[in-house]
DNA sequence: CCGGATTTGTTCACGGGCGTCACAAAGCGA
DNA sequence: TCGCTTTGTGACGCCCGTGAACAAATCCGG
């Protein structure tokens, strides 16, 4: 078909700043829309329509709640429940995982989780990326691009997985080529992304969860095993000249502290992770669930009553204070979200963690820092499709092009 | 009069773009003007010639060195030589210092260095001001605003001085309010704006000098006392949410080494200043000049005929090394600029300090950083004065507005 | 010495994209 | 019901760029 579209002679250039003001929520009606682009009503309009017209958003004319008290109510817009889709895929230590995710990070479809992992890349991604496949053919939805987390530092621009420390992966695997070659393979015409998961975990809460309005968002997060950070600035993800910012794990925040693989001691790699926890806690590790459901599970079970327990908690706290005040020096951002074990310590006494980050940071200046728990599920997941959407938020008339 | 400026109808937006990439010596020849800023001929055209009426640039028609073999030679662009000015300041542990600096970071006009300073700021602030604009009144220049280094962080958006601690100066003094009142007093109707000299120096190097082109240029200086860092981003100043990031002295980079008034041990601050290097060689400062003077003195005559001297200077490097692989673990850019006595150190033995940064920084990826010596004499000053020409390159017209 | 090839500077018409303005539409309150 | 306020929409014009044509300057080969 010869797609009808308008013939834009206005907003081109708008378009992907407003399809973002929507896809972010800052956007709830076209009144805002104006006002957030710095545009006249008629260019937003004009916008609004056409982002209509390509199916990413939809504008409902009906009143609704007014914005102000006076005036006449503005149309709601709204992200366009049946649009397109990115396809998001993480692999993590235990096993992967796939889904379906629309703008405005909804997640619209999920592949039932797998938990193993194989030693050949190409053989998870190709299962993982056939999950999604599968669930593209269920749904009947367009796909827009794909995305892939991974526990991994990935080197730009090879899109090589650097440190798989904690998958049976060896060391530099080319993630990115073998997940396009998977998308072709299995019928996916769309290009792929990859990226580290609490990089996009990080991209994912300044979108949709505790990051909003952030103007530099530092997040930290612990896995499994090993812990690490991300930085977004302004907005977008920053991830240094080749792609390895942010691996912050070996800050020294014990000096008489426990031997790291790195060389040197009491880096914070291994000295808030959840096998640090239990191992100051007296706890062996259990045969069930993962070190970080038991330790966080050990946190919220016994801080109160146990006293080893509030003692080591209180120990990993004070250290990562130590490891966040660090980066407060160096990147003075304005807030902090802390996922994993590290959320698990903030929640079980958020006053000790920020009064450690203000005493040791820009001279006492550091208590303007917010310090927050992340907010979002999946946000490896959501953060892998913020990273295929990224070029329709950049461009989304591309996406016309293409329908050809 | 009544300034006869061309009836500019295009290149109103590549104006800014245009004057930066002149600024910055990118932009040799109209020619490659338009390559660079990826517009046509003729839209270059306008531009230069708007920008040389506007007395910014001179575009030079005499053939010079062609540009390719064959074809007609492009006319030649350079900054104007009798142009406007920045009045750029600079206060520092030893006494202040003034002088014109003009597009291109050429310095213009040096006032008589002094070499006090006084307790309070308002004092030196109106003795500096002074002398800058006697060189105004002297040269007859016009004068596009003023900028002002401080050996301390700098709070934004207040534009107090946090940690003065090398100057005899109250800590939080309002120095970018008290300049602007200095400036008022003396005549010279700008606006001023302050900030910390290492951070200047950076902004300097990377359009003038050793970190031109680099896309993530870290910079670590080390003054008489203490360490100083500072981060450009794609150009831009990285400066934290409010002004205090890369305050890089307190990483830790010997957990056995000296306390810090931090409250830690073995911070880069005191493990790689000046009178480290001096108290490692055994040796006590003397009466006669700075620290940082005293010990590159050192290094530059005894370092291969010395014992103790050597082993002084290669234990800075390796501490040295530490701390900066830690910033390039966090940060990962693509190159390193040193200053003070850091870049004494690398001149010292370059391939010792870059195989510590290889070795522990990004699994052996380190090796990809570039590290080298700053180049400019006066960084701090040209960086001062950057920060006063930052609004001509953003909007070149504003100029003409404000001539009247 | 001269004519093509090549690259650059200049002029002019054209058009895309956005603001301005006027008017209609849709709510609220007296 | 009549203002008052705010929002959506269309006509018009301006700003700022492109594209094409032509002139200018230099190199190169004969």
């Amino acid at each position: 078909m010869t797609h009808t579209r308008s013939r834009l002679d206005r907003g081109r250039n708008a378009l992907g700043p407003a399809l973002e003001l929507v896809h972010t929520g800052r956007a709830p009606t076209r009144a805002v829309l104006t006002t957030e682009l710095g545009v006249t009503r008629a260019t937003a309009g004009a916008v609004a329509t056409e982002l209509a017209t390509l199916g990413l958003i939809t504008v409902d004319p009906r009143p609704g709640t007014a914005t102000g008290s006076q005036g006449r109510p503005s149309h709601r817009l709204a992200v366009a429940e049946d649009g397109p889709v990115a396809l998001a895929a993480q692999v993590h230590t235990d096993g992967y995982r796939a889904a379906l995710v629309g703008l405005g990070g909804r997640i619209v479809a999920t592949a039932p989780a797998c938990e193993a992992v194989d030693p050949d890349p190409a053989q998870v991604l190709g299962e993982v990326v056939a999950a999604g496949a599968g669930l593209l053919r269920e749904t009947g939805r367009r796909c827009i691009g794909a995305g892939l987390a991974v526990p991994s530092a990935v080197a730009e621009p090879e899109g090589t997985a650097l440190n798989p420390l904690h998958l049976p992966w060896p060391a530099g695997a080319p993630v990115r080529e073998i997940f396009n070659r998977c998308l072709t393979e299995a019928g996916v015409p769309v290009e792929g992304h990859c990226g580290n998961d609490v990089n996009l975990s990080a991209l994912a809460e300044h979108r949709h969860g505790a990051g909003q309005g952030a103007a530099h968002l530092l997040c930290v997060a612990t896995g499994h095993r090993g812990v690490g950070g991300a930085l977004v600035l302004d907005g977008r993800l920053h991830t240094g000249s080749s792609g390895l910012a942010l691996e912050v794990g070996h800050l020294t925040v014990d000096p008489q502290g426990r031997p790291c693989h790195c060389g040197s001691r009491g880096c914070l790699d291994v000295e808030t992770d959840p096998l640090a926890l239990l191992e100051a806690a007296g706890r062996r590790p259990g045969p069930e669930g993962s070190l970080l459901d038991q330790a966080g599970a050990l946190i919220g079970a016994e801080y109160p009553t146990d006293d080893a327990v509030r003692d080591a908690t209180r120990q990993l706290i004070d250290r990562l204070g130590l490891g966040l005040a660090g980066l407060v020096n160096i990147l003075n951002p304005d807030r902090i979200v802390l996922g994993g074990l590290h959320r698990a310590l903030l929640l079980a006494d958020a006053p000790r963690l920020r009064a450690v980050v203000a005493e040791r940071s820009l001279w006492g200046r550091g208590g303007s820092v917010a310090i927050l728990p992340c907010t979002l599920d999946h946000g490896s997941l959501v953060g892998a499709a913020e990273l295929a959407w990224q070029p329709v938020l950049d461009d989304p008339l591309a996406l016309a092009v293409t329908a050809g």
